[in-house]
DNA sequence: CGTCAACTTGATGCTATTCAACTTTGGTGG
DNA sequence: CCACCAAAGTTGAATAGCATCAAGTTGACG
């Protein structure tokens, strides 16, 4: 990887893969994400388009010398890493503690809200989705298969959680119900 | 939280907790770690010590003044944010993909590195841990009971992939016999 | 109209959890 | 010095939840 860039326009996955062929996402790439790291030339996890995708290239080098000459780049770059982090922990706490059920409707929550604040107006009523993830790549952001991701889903629709069109669209009559599915506390930060 | 600190001796956690109780750890702090935000005054999550504890600590706001004077502060705290962005994810696959068995391996693997780093000297064949850690810290950390920690540690010992003495000292007699227990592919990046 | 990928659903088994009893260890005061 | 206690750790039995294996179903596209 030569390169840094921020996506424009579509969506990418970060993955780490093990030898056995055990997939982990470990990075989900949308709209206004920056993808690459300044300083290594690292090449650990597998960056795959989902969809089309447009991203903002930069060359490595001479994006380096770019943070050296305006550290307000750099401060930028760093609080932008710093959010990352900060969703990372909020991804561990979803793998490690909670269950199939509550996985599925933080993810679905998780959605909803990132392009709720590119659209703009949260709204804690009646709120719609376009999963931008096949059942195999939610499986794989969630540490589960993609059968159970398909039979929670298909759970949390006959419990009228949520109501499903087609197989990607979804709409959410209560925001706050499916977040009391998700196990997280009321309103818990926005932060991914 | 007014303060940004830098860990000298001793150990802490950084953990998340659910409603219910449930809790996962999201960051174990090790000598030489950096705690903290510039930027943002978060307290998302429960940091605690787990041993004595001696920290080296700066208020917020002049630490930020020192950031943007000398952008190399600010250029290096970005590499450690990478790092540890770089060490959560590597934590993501091991909560999301890896068996009880796997996680325990990895753990000791992960504590004999980072002090291996210090003592200088990594050695692939007998190596010598103190578990800064009590088993339930341990569950914290790996998404699991106290109880399979327990149970898949004396597994362990009984196959004779390590060897405990008291309860906290472990002997490893083949560091690389460990890592193929850890799932991890051979000599896996000096990440954590 | 056939085909393929994505998805759903069912039956079964295994892994890790839960609940519970018990053992070991280190520290404290009689 | 040692008896006692709490904290930490171990072990067992039963269960729940998710994985696995195996058919189906749906929908888009040539």
């Amino acid at each position: 990887m030569d390169f840094v860039a921020s996506v424009v326009s579509g969506i990418a996955t970060l993955t780490q893969t093990m030898e056995d062929g055990r997939r982990q996402m470990v990075g989900l790439l949308l709209p206004s994400d920056f993808v690459g790291r300044p300083g290594r030339d690292s090449a650990a996890y597998d960056v795959v388009a989902t969809t089309d995708l447009v991203m903002c290239c930069f060359r490595k080098k001479p994006f380096e010398d770019l943070m050296l000459a305006t550290p307000h780049v750099g401060q930028r770059l760093l609080e932008m890493t710093l959010d990352e982090l900060d969703a990372a922990r909020e991804w561990m706490l979803l793998l490690g503690r909670k269950t199939a059920r509550e996985k599925i409707a933080s993810l679905i929550a998780i959605i909803a809200r990132r392009d709720a604040s590119l659209k703009l107006g949260a709204g804690h009523g009646r709120v719609v989705v376009d999963l931008p993830l096949t059942r195999e790549a939610m499986s794989e952001y969630l540490g589960l298969t993609l059968e159970t991701v398909s039979r929670q889903i298909s759970a949390l629709r006959k419990e009228g959680v949520i109501e499903i069109e087609g197989k990607r669209h979804i709409i959410i009559p209560d925001f706050d119900a499916l977040l009391e599915e998700a196990g997280d506390d009321s309103d818990g930060g926005f932060l991914a």
